[in-house]
DNA sequence: GGCGGCACGCTTGCATACTAGGTGCGCGAC
DNA sequence: GTCGCGCACCTAGTATGCAAGCGTGCCGCC
């Protein structure tokens, strides 16, 4: 029997080699719970289902076991991992550790166009808010945080924390559709550019830690919604 | 004409499979210095050296790569990393921010057997001080930040700052036969647990941060010493 | 009918073969 | 003598083949 339609595809060929472009097919498809918690995922199907070979799907898998995302038992198969609250608080440990120190610096050494390039990334959130499009809010919510990190001087604390992230970026996803917070969210990234362009990194720090605890509060009902994919703890 | 001793071996047989063997291997050499900052690494060589076909190696290479402490040419090689200023620098900014976030929570956390197990380290680094065993004092200075992260509830801070630590860990190692800085680091070890024995976040962090930052301080006269071991920028 | 055991098929882990591309060296022309 | 071109070797990237282990289902036996 066929595997169902795995609903993954490869980027554009020029950029990057097969395993990156692999990498990021799996992952994007990973977060956005097309892959959704507790499947099993065989190299040989994603290989053919992407149309490149075993090796390439392996290296991929392997990365993306370090961000916690899978799990591989040798010998048995590679699963999508479900949902830990463990991992959802660690996740939430490490961002907040590494945006709050980055958004310390980037208060005391922001320029105006950093500032300008952050309104217009919250002004397009604003659009997406108001076209319904949760797919865009959500990488517009990315570009937020990223830019974020790369004014603070330090953009690996975004690509570091971003890795770690596997856990609480599904479930941030499963939140999107709820409409009333991506306006409150909206809201929170306009308090933290405020106080960033005020230089006042004690209240940048506190705006962006509310901000970033925000998610946490929708978790319950998240997993209330979707225990399926949530493990049993 | 074969390389020269490559000096990198495998651990028991028994532990882990061969892909995380191969990268404990050389992740220690690469610290260490035993492959030294430069250097030319072709997976041939390497897989040939550890009795092992590239397969492993690759995948241990890839993941070095992430690291930040080999870098992987298309098609030419794949070279240690020369050590980057600003690597040390976003190292170091990602370190004390996982870990003054862990301490705050181990100081107020932190239970009897924990503190006790602490205490027990920095006796051992006194010993390994009084013989002059550097190896030894290194790896139990990093056994003492892992027991302060554990001690927070979130051990992965340390896996995390560990891997982001490539070019930081690196400075470290070759600033420490200077003897003078050993006894100032288990004083200034000493320090920190003194206050998280007070469950003071506020002190511990100060004390932890500083304690940190002192690493930096040598940072110029190593570089004056081993040029060659630098990124030119 | 229920239970034990064997065998098959599937999985990942590792090894090997092949491809494409880049570097550097050597030869030839000017 | 010097500059330019081309070939040969070496690299990582990818594909494929082989080995070992686990789960499952079927078949025989009790």
């Amino acid at each position: 029997m066929p595997p169902p339609d795995l609903r993954i595809a490869l980027t554009d060929r020029a950029r990057g080699g097969t395993r990156q472009r692999v990498y990021d097919a799996l992952r994007e498809a990973l977060v956005a719970g097309r892959l959704e918690p507790g499947r099993r995922l065989s190299e040989n199907e994603l290989a053919e289902a992407l149309g490149v070979s075993r090796t390439p799907v392996r290296e991929a898998l392997v990365r993306l076991r370090d961000d916690r995302i899978v799990e591989i038992v040798p010998q048995l198969g590679t699963f999508v991992s479900k949902i830990s609250i463990g991992a959802v608080a660690d996740a939430q440990f490490v961002r907040e550790a590494l945006e709050c120190a980055a958004i310390r610096l980037a208060a005391e050494r922001v320029g105006d166009a950093e500032l300008l390039a952050l309104r217009e990334i919250v002004a397009a959130q604003e659009d997406a808010h108001a076209a319904g499009d949760f797919d865009r809010f959500f990488v517009l919510d990315d570009a937020f945080h990223a830019a974020l990190c790369e004014a603070s001087g330090h953009g690996i604390a975004w690509s570091l924390a971003q890795r770690a992230d596997g856990h609480l970026v599904r479930v941030r996803r499963l939140s999107l559709p709820v409409p009333e917070y991506m306006g409150e969210m909206i809201a929170e990234h306009r308090t933290v550019l405020d106080a960033i362009a005020a230089h006042d990194p004690d209240q940048a720090e506190v705006a962006l830690r509310h901000h970033l605890r925000m998610v946490l509060s929708v978790l319950e009902s998240i997993q209330a919604d979707h225990p399926e994919f949530f493990e049993k703890e």
